[in-house]
DNA sequence: TTGACTACCATAATAACCCATGATATCCCA
DNA sequence: TGGGATATCATGGGTTATTATGGTAGTCAA
C-alpha cells in the first residue's frame, strides 16, 4: 500500500475528534439549533462533515463525523447481508442525516429526529468523546440523575488509562 | 499495478458515496418520482450515473452508482461462468437500468421494477450507505418494525471498529 | 392522428443564505 | 491587574434558492 495513504489511515484513526462539555441551546421556530462552537471547531479542524442519527441505545440524537459513519458502512459489508446486525445497521444509515451549517453555526434538525428524541424548544448537547448526544431537557435530567444514582451506589468506575492498553491493541494484529 | 491506477483505486475506495436518510416521495401517473436531492448531489459530485435494479435480498428496488455496479460485473468474471451465482448475477444485470434525470430531478421507474417492488403511488427512499433502497410504504414499514424489534430484543449490534481491521488491511497489501 | 414518451415551464413549501444584535468571553495595554 | 476594546457566540428575522411535484407543449413512431 502507498505510504502516504497508510499514513492517512493511521492518522485518521489515531487522532480522534473529542466532543466534550455540555450545553443547553434553544431550538427556534424553524427547527434551527446552534451546534456548540467547540464541536464545530473540532469538525472544521478535521474537515469533517457532521452526521446526526437516532441513537441505538437511548432516546436521543447522536452526532458524529462522516468518517466514523463511513466505518459503520464498511462494517455492513463484512456482515452477512441478511443478518440481524446488518439489518439494524442499515436502518441506522436510513435514519442518519448529513448536516449543513448556516453562517451562524446552526443546523436544521430533521423532523424524524426531533420526534424520536421528543425535542421541542430546547436541546441539551452532551459531548462524550467521539460523538455527542442531543437530549430533550427532561430526558437529559433522567439520564443525569440515573448516572448520579449509579455513582452513589456502586462508586466510581475503575478506569485503566495507561498506554499499555493502546499498545496491546496494536500488538494483537 | 500502475501508480496512477493504484491511486485511483485507493481514492475511489476512500472517498465513498454515502447515501443516507429516508424520504417518502410520490410516484405520479407517469411513473415519475423525485430522487432525494441529497442522493442526486452525491452522484453529481462524483460524476456518477444512477443505476436501479431488483434487489437480490428484498422486495425492493436497489439504487447505486455505475461504479459499484461495475464491481458486480467484475465479480461475475471471477465466478465459474456456469455457476448458479454467475447466472443470478447476470440476471440482475439484465434487470438493471441506467436512469436519466429530468430538469426537476425525477426519473421514470421502469415498469418491471415497479411491479417487482409492488410500487403504486408512493415510494420510500432509504439510504443504506453505498446504495439505497426504494420500498413500497407497507413493505418499508415491515422492515422498520422488524429492525426495531431486533434492536429491542438483541440490543445494538456489537461493532468492532477497532484499529485491528485497518492494520490487517495494510498488511494484506 | 393517436398514443407514448420526453423536454420544458409553473408553483407552494421548505431550506439555505445573509445580515443584525445582545450577551458573554477574550484580548491588550496602561 | 483592571478595565475598556474587540471578537465570538447563540439567537432572531428577512430574502433568495431549492425541492418536490403538477402540468403542458413538442417529438417521434406506428
Amino acid at each position: 500500500m502507498a505510504l502516504n495513504l497508510m499514513f492517512f489511515k493511521f492518522t485518521k484513526d489515531l487522532i480522534k475528534i473529542m466532543f466534550l462539555s455540555t450545553s443547553h441551546n434553544k431550538i427556534d421556530l424553524k427547527f434551527r439549533v446552534s451546534i456548540p462552537a467547540s464541536y464545530r471547531l473540532n469538525l472544521e479542524k478535521e474537515g469533517e462533515q457532521l452526521i446526526l442519527f437516532k441513537s441505538l441505545q437511548f432516546k436521543c440524537i447522536e452526532g458524529t463525523t462522516s468518517y466514523r459513519m463511513q466505518r459503520y458502512i464498511d462494517a455492513i459489508d463484512e456482515l452477512d447481508a441478511l443478518s440481524d446486525e446488518a439489518f439494524v445497521l442499515r436502518m441506522m444509515m436510513a435514519d442518519s442525516f448529513e448536516m449543513k451549517f448556516d453562517s451562524g453555526g446552526r443546523v436544521i434538525i430533521p423532523e424524524t429526529l426531533m420526534d424520536f428524541a421528543q425535542l421541542t424548544d430546547k436541546a441539551v448537547f452532551m459531548g462524550v468523546g467521539e460523538s455527542f448526544y442531543i437530549w430533550s431537557p427532561s430526558e437529559y435530567k433522567n439520564q443525569y440523575n440515573h448516572s448520579q444514582k449509579v455513582l452513589k451506589e456502586k462508586g466510581p468506575p475503575k478506569l485503566i488509562l495507561s498506554k499499555k492498553k493502546i499498545l496491546k491493541d496494536i500488538d494483537n494484529d
